[in-house]
RNA sequence: GCCGGAGUGGCGGAAUGGCAGACGCACGGGACUUAAAAUCCCGGGGAGCAAGGCUCCGUGUGGGUUCAAAUCCCACCUCCGGCACCA
């Protein structure tokens, strides 16, 4: 028989609301704690992963308020993005009016799972009143010019019809689609992310309460590497090529230079003879999409353009290649090919016969350009390389650039991997960038009196790859501010990662008018203590939120400089061991689950099944099993109910089954605190499952008369409260009928009697040679002698070393004797 | 290729130098029942034997350190994730 899930859940989730029981003030005397979950985007329903990470931030938010802290644990919205349009354009509803409907559906959901939010706070970054100030943001990063539009190739992705910031590319497809992306030649909206590559690497050391994984994402992102630029003159002409490069050691060994096929230089290079060939190369090379460009076994290819220039420290006379590997985002776009050293430069110099000249050779054999299968890319001594022959690698680093530095050839160079972030989409459902064109004054932006540039309601969705609000006069006629002509307004929308990258601030003061936030309120929450989220954000919308906090840390807007203390990375839920997918009809809905087995037993599981950061197989008969425990519970507190409902606290002086079981009571209150602490909810409850079946136990084998009511009682209210993280309704039910008035979720946490812990006898284990031979029984004080003695004592180890020489004996105290012969 | 993470019963997982397999699932036995379900209690790593208690083997593989290794070190294998022509 099924406990009655559905009326509790239903009682106690009206009850909670009634109260405003998880309603937190802005300040009061408790320490702060900020516990925080990602943010849906409001697609429909909610999934198993929301489900899972609701269901850990409950946990959390919950038991730090149990110890004491007054926990900001807030919910919101990402609510601008492409599947609203793409909903538009197949089923012919508003974005607006399809948003706003599934996030009244999904709010539902979130309050039939029973977490604990303080609605008070909801917002979505669809409403003006948010996204003003998200415009309110973006004129900031302007007027520092952070916030600037240039014209480049950018990633396109033809099936949504919008560009792409690279961090949106994953292997040269959309992350969203799949489609594969191709380069467009547009001018863009960009941040300036690249101003702060280097501290946002840097301060990954501030950031130890982030997963390794994450941190080691983020390095590699930015991508940090040290080198030189070199610039070589182009023989005939006053140009120079420079070129990034980390290895300067090998400057001797440039056979010839190659310029990415979209280098400025390229085309102005060109020898008048080579101009066909050269254009149709370069034509060619746009056209390719970054999969085909990029992508492991694409074939280098290139083109002499019939230019030579000068390596100045040799002065030999370099060809000039353009070439398809070489990329025109990264360094300068150009690069000095070694192919003794450089793998690419080797393929690409076998391939159209190129030489190969040998600078570095490696300790103990030597290379000869004629026999090398592949490029010599490690370390080793300068060779042929004038003044520096016979210099380590290292060393000739230094030497080489000091060199270069000395007489304006070159010099120290730091580089990053990390690009500028592309947000400009050209798509409706987003927030309207806020400037205006105006013929006589050029790029206005909308002075901040007039946030925010409201998104209109009446527009055609068609995705034609411009933005429909291009189609919309009455959105992009307006009026010059500066002198009071005809503008137009900009009609790109903003990536929907600017609205998430500050959202964690707007909780503090979810309705200010006067600003994004209230400066004390944000001083008193953040930064966020616990933030919880999928590891798909790993790079994206944390290093985005990192650069907004650091910018606006830097403009005094906020008081750190990094916005999340501990990071906590959940793992997929699996079904059949791949993601949940409606391509492998593989999903398990949370909706169904949640009707036959209520939101308690929901949570459980899944936070029962697996430690939050691994990949959880999802099993129903896993989920079964946690509902018959919570059956189970139901089942045994009803069953002392009258027995210990009037009961004393337990009598300090008990002995034998009764102390046992305030024993375990204890055992278990400090096992499943400490395991909270470190976010093991699995083997948390599997602790409070031990309590449990304890109390069946004893009450099977104690007769009534023989068992201590307090003792009883306690143990029943500690199960309750201990599972009250986990399982809210069911625990404030029992709670309840415990006979308290006040909400279970309003207790103190319990604390653990160390004096409690203590067996009376322990059970030692005896080994000879580390194998154990038997176990013996005493007290758990005994000193180490008296351990020894009392294994030597056993029998069976007396027999077993009969005839054999004792050379040691270890004693752990508690534990064990292992007794070493020859 | 580089960087991370993981590999333990039939399954999810526990143990981070000290009794491997907690807890749960599945399975088996018992009690209750006319019977079944539900429930409650009990039992399950493998192999061997002179079998009811003992021996041996056992945490991906092979070596090492240690009185003692799933745990630490070295080499390798497999799977998952990230990055990948970044000069």
């Amino acid at each position: 028989m099924r406990y009655p899930f559905t009326s509790i859940e239903e009682k106690w989730q009206r009850r909670w609301e009634e109260d405003g029981l998880y309603f937190v003030e802005d300040f009061d005397a408790r320490p702060k704690y900020y516990c925080l979950e990602m943010f849906p985007y409001p697609s429909g329903k909610l999934h198993m992963g929301h489900v899972r990470n609701y269901a850990i931030g409950d946990v959390v938010a919950r038991f730090k308020t149990m110890r004491g802290f007054a926990v900001l644990h807030p919910m919101g919205w990402d609510a601008f993005g492409l599947p609203a349009e793409n909903a538009a354009i197949k089923h012919g509803v508003h974005p607006r009016d399809w948003t706003w409907a599934n996030i009244a559906f999904m709010r539902e959901q979130l309050k039939k799972l029973g977490v604990g939010y303080d609605w008070r706070r909801e917002f979505a970054t669809c409403h003006p009143g948010y996204y003003r100030w998200t415009q309110w943001l973006f004129l900031r990063f302007y007027y520092h010019g952070l916030a600037y539009k240039k014209k480049a190739p950018v990633n396109w992705c033809p099936s949504c019809a919008t560009v792409l910031a690279n961090e949106q590319v994953v292997a040269g497809a959309c992350e969203r689609c799949k489609t594969p992306v191709t380069r467009r030649e547009l001018a863009q909206w960009f941040l300036k992310i690249t101003d702060y590559a280097r501290r946002l690497l840097e301060d990954i050391e501030k950031l130890p309460g982030w997963p390794e994984k994450v941190r080691v994402m983020q390095e590699n992102w930015i991508g940090r590497s040290e080198g030189a630029y070199v610039s070589f003159p182009v023989v005939d002409h006053p140009a120079e090529i420079s070129v990034y490069t980390t290895r300067p050691d090998t400057l001797y060994g440039v056979t010839y230079m190659v310029l990415a096929p979209e280098h400025p230089l390229a085309e102005e290079l060109t020898a008048p003879g080579c101009k066909e060939a050269v254009a149709a190369f370069v034509n060619r090379a746009r056209a390719l999409s970054e999969l085909s460009r990029t992508a492991g076994e694409a074939e280098k290819e290139g083109l002499f353009i019939g230019a030579y220039c000068e390596n100045r420290l040799t002065g030999e006379r370099l060809p000039v290649f353009i070439a398809n590997y070489v990329l025109m985002e990264y360094g300068t776009g150009a690069v000095m090919a070694v192919p003794a050293h450089d793998q690419r430069d080797f393929e690409f110099a076998k391939k159209y016969n190129l030489p190969v000249k040998v600078v570095i050779q490696p300790p103990g054999t030597e290379l000869d350009p004629r026999t090398m299968t592949e490029a010599y890319v490690d370390e080793g001594v300068m060779v042929n390389s004038g003044p520096f022959s016979g210099m380590e690698s290292e060393e000739g680093k230094k030497a080489v650039t000091a060199y270069l530095q000395e007489r304006g050839w070159g010099g120290h160079q730091v580089t990053y991997r990390l690009r500028d972030w592309l947000i400009s989409r050209q798509r409706y459902w987003g927030v309207p960038i806020p400037i205006l064109y105006c013929a006589k004054c050029g790029t206005v932006p909308v002075p901040e009196e007039d946030l925010p540039v409201v998104l209109p309601y009446n527009v055609a969705f068609k995705p034609t790859g411009e933005s429909p609000l291009k189609d919309c006069p009455e959105f992009v006629n307006a009026t010059c501010p500066r002198c009071g002509g005809p503008a137009s307004r900009e009609t790109d929308t903003m990536d929907t990662f600017v609205c998430s990258s500050w959202y964690y601030f707007r909780y503090t003061s979810p309705r200010e008018e006067n600003g994004p936030w209230d400066r004390a309120k944000v001083g008193r929450w953040l930064p966020v203590d616990q933030y919880i989220g999928g590891v798909e954000h790993a790079i994206l919308h944390l290093l985005y939120s990192r650069f907004f906090t650091k910018f606006l840390c830097d403009n005094g807007l906020v008081g750190y400089d990094e916005p999340f203390t501990n990071l906590l990375t959940q793992g997929m839920v699996l079904k059949d061991g791949a993601k949940m997918s409606k391509s492998k009809g593989n999903i398990v809905s949370p909706e169904e689950i949640m009707s036959k087995y209520g939101a308690d037993t929901t949570r459980l599981f899944i936070l029962f099944a697996a430690p939050p950061e691994r990949d959880l197989e999802w099993s129903d008969q896993g989920v079964e099993g946690c509902a018959r425990f919570l059956d189970r519970v139901w089942r045994i507190v009803s069953a002392v109910l009258p027995e210990v409902k009037k009961a004393a606290p337990p009598k300090k002086d008990l002995v034998g089954v009764n102390r046992e079981l305030r024993r375990l009571t204890h055992v278990t209150i400090k096992k499943v605190t400490e395991d909270i602490e470190r976010f093991n909810f699995n083997t948390a409850i599997s602790a409070v499952m031990e309590l449990v079946n304890g109390i069946y136990r004893f009450c099977d084998r104690v007769p009534q008369v023989d068992r201590d009511p307090g003792a009883l009682r306690e143990a029943t209210e500690t199960v309750a409260v201990l599972l009250a993280p986990f399982a809210p309704h069911i625990s404030e039910e029992l709670w309840e009928r415990l006979g308290h008035r006040e909400s279970i979720h309003r207790q103190p946490w319990p604390e653990y009697d160390p004096g409690l812990l203590v067996e009376e006898r322990i059970t030692v284990v005896v080994q000879i040679n580390g194998k154990v031979r038997g176990r013996i029984m005493l007290p758990p004080a005994a000193t180490p002698q008296e351990m020894q003695d009392e294994a030597l004592r056993e029998p069976r180890i007396r027999q077993l070393l009969m005839g054999k020489t004792m050379s040691k004996v270890v004693t752990v105290p508690g534990k064990l004797v292992n007794i070493v012969v020859k």
